[in-house]
DNA sequence: AAAACAATTTGAACGTGTTTAAAAAAGATG
DNA sequence: CATCTTTTTTAAACACGTTCAAATTGTTTT
């Protein structure tokens, strides 16, 4: 077992209780005087362990990521069929969230600002994004999936993409259960993959040419080392 | 000439003010105490005219729709091609913010959240929502558009969805002028515009019917008036 | 154990968006 | 004009995220 500092112990402890009040009471109606008195603490000894309040939430985002990771794995290994995986992951991230929509919001909030290190698109969240997009890969390595030989290194971040989008879509579903963003996800999983299998017919000259042209204009691919992948 | 109360000049006064800050320093840098400071109030009185900050800024948006709006039709009375009009549409409301990305960053970060009245998809944003998807509908009512019927009446809303996307990416483009989303914005616009086209060929079975019926169930369409379509 | 250093905690204060009770100004009515 | 009503303004205060200088506690070195 590893020594824990004290710091790291208590960092543990508010992480709890402030989960618990963010889940009782709501985030924003959450206040960082209540999370240091529950913790016996003054507020500025919160802030030695915490920089921000959203540095909490964060932190559940991180962890709940592991989840999401597992069931990932859990689904390549059940099933070779890129669609069923496709749909599998999707429901996989969103599954993570269902007790807490209100933090995905909060979360959703900081993620549209370019400038905030919250958003999934910047710097800050560099670590989650690679590691999410690199399910992706893995997603499409070892599936059934054909397509255009040129198109299949983008997959992986046009997928991320998607992800991002449902998630969106999410969380602004207010129907049953989101049984919206269910239905929708699982219509447009399945005719995305098709217009991905599609593209092996040929279609260069006036579609796909150009389209990939524009796609490496705007997010150039690494060169990677072809070996790994 | 209509008569205008006093409550009315104020605040148009109000505004110019506060948009000079927020153009010169920023949102985030302009206090409302600043504000109040120029326009030579208490901060008090300011409230009195505008019932919060985001609010003022949510003016700017209201009124560069109707710059947005002249435009558009400016382009539909150029073309009948209906590719063209898309991207003069996209281009039409994205150059109404080439001077004020911030606003449209902070505008954005409402944006996410279904419970701000300021969220485009929320009850508050329905006037300006419903009137951009107008403009949609009268794009692609006088264009050359062929496609399936079944689709057609979906198109606006799908488009003014497009549309968010577009804005989101451009929202995160740090590109010189942000030319890659322009660059974006023509190709992905070109693709889409022939999807649509190609729905025309049978292909219900598997892939329109099953489509059309989500889209039914995620929102369905409001009953309407043959005629005046 | 004393001294030096590091980690943690405190409580007061700051900045800023917003509210509020009361005053002042403007308008309407007799 | 005097009175009543409505609109507008004021100054002070609140709430809450956050910062900070100083105090306390814990650990290491001599």
């Amino acid at each position: 077992m590893a020594k824990k500092s004290k710091s790291e112990v208590t960092a543990e402890r508010l992480y709890t209780i402030s989960m618990e009040h963010f889940l009782n009471k709501g985030f924003d109606q959450t206040t960082m005087r209540d999370l240091a008195t529950a913790a016996e603490l003054s507020p500025g000894a919160f802030y030695y362990h915490f920089p921000n309040k959203e540095a909490v939430i964060q932190q559940f985002y991180q962890r709940s990521f592991e989840t999401f990771e597992a069931e990932c794995r859990a689904v390549f290994a059940s099933t070779e069929k890129f669609e069923d995986r496709l749909t599998g992951v999707l429901k996989a991230r969103l599954s993570t969230f269902e007790d807490s929509r209100e933090l995905l919001i909060v979360l959703s909030r900081s993620a549209v600002d370019p400038r905030s290190p919250l958003s999934p698109f910047s710097d800050g969240q560099k670590e989650i994004r690679e590691a999410t997009i690199q399910i992706f890969r893995e997603m499409i390595q070892t599936s059934d999936l054909k397509c255009e030989k040129r198109l299949r290194p983008y997959l992986p971040e046009l997928f991320w993409m998607y992800l991002m989008g449902i998630m969106l879509f999410w969380i602004f579903d207010e129907s049953q259960n989101q049984e919206k963003t269910d239905a929708l996800l699982q219509q447009l999983t399945r005719q995305i993959v098709r217009l991905v299998r599609f593209t092996r017919i040929p279609l260069s000259g006036t579609v796909l040419t150009p389209l990939i042209k524009t796609l490496d204009f705007i997010r150039p691919l690494e060169p990677k080392k072809e070996s790994t992948i």
